[in-house]
DNA sequence: CAGACAATATTGTCCGACAATTTATATGAC
DNA sequence: GTCATATAAATTGTCGGACAATATTGTCTG
């Protein structure tokens, strides 16, 4: 995931496909073919079909038999199983990690900082950055790479409402205020108090998300989980 | 998951392998290679090479670039992971599935009594079973498909443990002991108190894996996660 | 317009090949 | 004899093409 070194064929297609995805150059429910992207990028449809599912199984792309993959898109139900699960391990993660980060709170004063700053600028791409740096604070301290491997997976597959949410001014300071509570508890070494925040601050985006337009979302099928 | 529908050959494949693992042919950090499969299952190399990659996905099978799959083996620490996600979700699961399961307890209180006899006989293979069906019971009420597709890909990542833990009568009493907890708290619609006595119950099982001998552990490298 | 049927496109599986890399074996130096 | 090095063997990674199974699209008929 952060590795630099010489990535293999699969690895550099499921890189530009992630690119394209988060770009928005790939919309959610659009359909990926083998041959094009074979052709495309000049490789085998081998590694494409490789590369389609490892980002499947990822929850980036979702897979139907005989009918190829697409960009992931889920429904309002599975959104909300989404942040059940996520609450769930979010709030681990802050558990884990609060003892570490409230002896040692530099990083998370700097980034309640920036987000502060980016708020007040009303700077989107910025914040949404800055968001996801904060939640990687906590799972990357909380020292446990599944944790932070399930959690990535979840973003995957709603990777693409980041920039659709918060279009207002006050869903971003909201956000931005559970961000401070959060960090507060942390730093307070207030385990319980941090966790309860984390638990308000998943349900804030839970709603925020819900709150978008039907076109969104996916309809009716319950699409394929990958165990 | 449940698909009795005509298999595809990867399915078949990977269906195969779930089995032998499970059936203990395959031991943990065995290697499997790719030209063996093919020709004993009569199959192309292309099919048992996705089935692999499946099957690492969901947790059953660890993947090193260029050296090939293995048997899944956990180090300690990556057990301690396990269990801290595990119980995390165990929690969740008996959280939302409690009211349900409290307004219609049928199949809990006969899960229950049947849990009991086999500890009382002391069958270890029908405790097992039922102990799975126990857990699997909240997964399925919870009806959050996600959260149930999340745990199986855990449980797939140290199932080769679930026979060699519980070897002595005391440890099945205390895990049964554990299911009454639950249980209880359950039917009593007590939902904090029932995802307490989960946690607890993880927590025992957290111990009784590790107590086993060293030899069933993989050693210092931290092997792939999957995002 | 609906349904049946044919044409097309795409995925699923197979085969064979070869380069890249790792693993095993043999050779040589000390 | 042991260690390091070079060579050989085994295995994975990628390629290209082929064809069957299935899904999608288009056409025709009533």
């Amino acid at each position: 995931m952060t590795s630099t070194a010489a990535a293999s064929t699969v690895e550099q297609i499921a890189a530009h496909i992630t690119a394209a995805v988060r770009a928005g150059q790939l919309s959610p429910g659009q359909r990926l073919t083998e041959a094009e992207f074979s052709s495309r990028l000049g490789v085998s449809r081998s590694s494409v079909r490789e590369a389609f599912r490892r980002l499947t199984a990822d929850g980036l792309l979702a897979l139907a038999p005989h009918r190829g993959v697409t960009v992931r898109r889920l429904t309002r139900d599975e959104v909300d199983n989404l942040f059940a699960v996520r609450g769930a391990l979010e709030a681990l993660a802050v558990r884990l990690a609060t003892p570490t980060l409230s002896a040692a709170p530099a990083r998370l004063v700097a980034l309640r900082r920036d987000l502060d700053a980016a708020a007040e600028a009303n700077d989107m791409p910025r914040f949404s950055d800055l968001n996801a740096r904060f939640h990687a604070l906590f799972t990357e301290t909380a020292g446990n790479p599944l944790l932070a491997d399930t959690l990535a997976r979840l973003s995957n597959s709603i990777y693409w409402l980041q920039f659709r949410v918060m279009v207002d001014r006050r869903d971003i300071f909201r956000t931005n205020h559970d961000h401070a509570r959060i960090a507060d508890a942390v730093a307070a070494g207030d385990t319980a108090g941090a966790e309860a925040a984390m638990l308000a601050h998943v349900e804030t985006a839970r709603r925020l998300v819900q709150s978008l337009d039907d076109n969104h979302f996916a309809h009716r099928d319950a699409q394929a989980g990958s165990a």
